[in-house]
DNA sequence: GTCTATATAATGATAGAC
DNA sequence: GTCTATCATTATATAGAC
């Protein structure tokens, strides 16, 4: 194994990725592959020698990040769910810019987007099936939605939080992440604990609506939309 | 009052307005000036002509859009939440395209999204209140944080949703938001009435945490971050 | 493998006729 | 107010020397 010293002692096409890969974590997809060779000391020519396109650039990002993260999530995996593990990652330098760039692509959208969140979902799934078994966890009349739900909600709070009071300095990714968590973690806990409702009026009214749909109105599909 | 047929019998500055507002949130704020003079059926340099710049023109759309919003909430405002209004909103042909600008414009961050967040974040603040001296919503221990945390939730999970599934044609996503409610009904209903744990142990031992940190660890700062 | 020089296409913006 | 013609800039991408 080599040092994680970044940037040093790696070769070109390897530089030129991570450089690619923290630009793109950044500053978004639309930056000029200029920056992306200025960064990361090379000729934008060389750029395209090593990658043929900017779309085959990325997509080696998309499968070096989707690779990096995968392999070292069972050290990181702790009693956590899809936001979770991205904020724990962040806290390490060398995964920060990972981080950045999933947190882009699923801004963007995309092909590696879906990937992260399928896999976020169903490690939610897990968790809340062991949870459930281990009678922690109230039991949901449709497990595979709510972990969705979760997933989606958590991931899109970390999302809003991030892209309406942006990361200046990629520094400090780490810290921003956790400052999200400590402002979400007592509110998140309260509704965890005791919902926010005092009556079960409208769940009961929607199960009712749900299983005797009034006519002339479609039957609520409980299916995943995405 | 006009009828509110689109394109027809508008000022043409009206009209490049109204098809920046539909390209921007449909495609996104990359579109070309040329894309939208064309789809108002004019001269790329006559949207020039009228707004000056690329950027005055998106600023036009921002002011358009809040201002048709904000005096058209008052009809929509059930008992709702931030993304309860924009889906609602989206089921009329007419406001969808507003809706779609609004839900880019937090995809990318900016000015009118903030405005935006922290009005639905008001409002939150407003309708959990209400429902607390009610009796029908449970009090928290901080309510500020609270309604910004399900605010940033579900507007969050609303925009993960359609980031990942992106809506097609633009005429589908009243439909389209309706489904994402629908899938998200059930699982939000169970967590609002019932909490996700079965004990308080993990509340309480953040509570005690966070009155008594313990050394060396910064307290938590239950402040907003975003 | 890496560079300089260059081709090609698209963008925001301007000039000036009508 | 609206157009055509055009400019300056920037983007991705290629050709070919070293």
């Amino acid at each position: 194994m080599r040092s994680a010293t970044p940037s040093d002692d790696l070769t070109a096409r390897a530089r030129i990725r991570d450089a690619a890969v923290a630009r793109f974590g950044r500053d978004g997809f639309a930056v000029s592959l200029r920056t992306i060779a200025q960064d990361a000391g090379v000729s934008a020519p060389l750029v395209l020698h090593h990658f043929g396109s900017k779309d085959r650039l990325r997509a080696e990002c998309d499968a070096h990040v989707l690779a990096t993260i995968a392999s070292h999530k069972a050290d990181a995996v702790g009693p956590a769910g899809a936001d979770h593990l991205l904020v724990e990652l962040a806290q390490v330098e060398t995964y920060a810019p990972l981080v950045a760039y999933v947190l882009r692509s699923i801004q963007h959208g995309g092909e590696l987007a879906r990937t992260f969140y399928e896999a976020f979902v169903a490690d939610a799934e897990d968790y809340l099936r062991a949870g459930v078994a281990a009678g922690t966890v109230r039991p949901s009349r449709d497990e595979a939605a709510r972990a969705r739900f979760l997933t989606q909600q958590a991931l899109g709070g970390l999302l809003v939080s991030l892209t309406l009071e942006p990361v200046d300095d990629p520094a400090q990714l780490g810290a921003r992440l956790r400052a999200h968590m400590d402002a979400v973690t007592l509110p998140a806990l309260e509704l965890y604990t005791d919902g926010l409702m005092t009556d079960r009026r409208m769940l009961d009214a929607y199960l009712v609506y749900v299983t005797d749909p009034p006519a002339g109105t479609p039957a609520a599909d409980p299916r995943p939309t995405s």
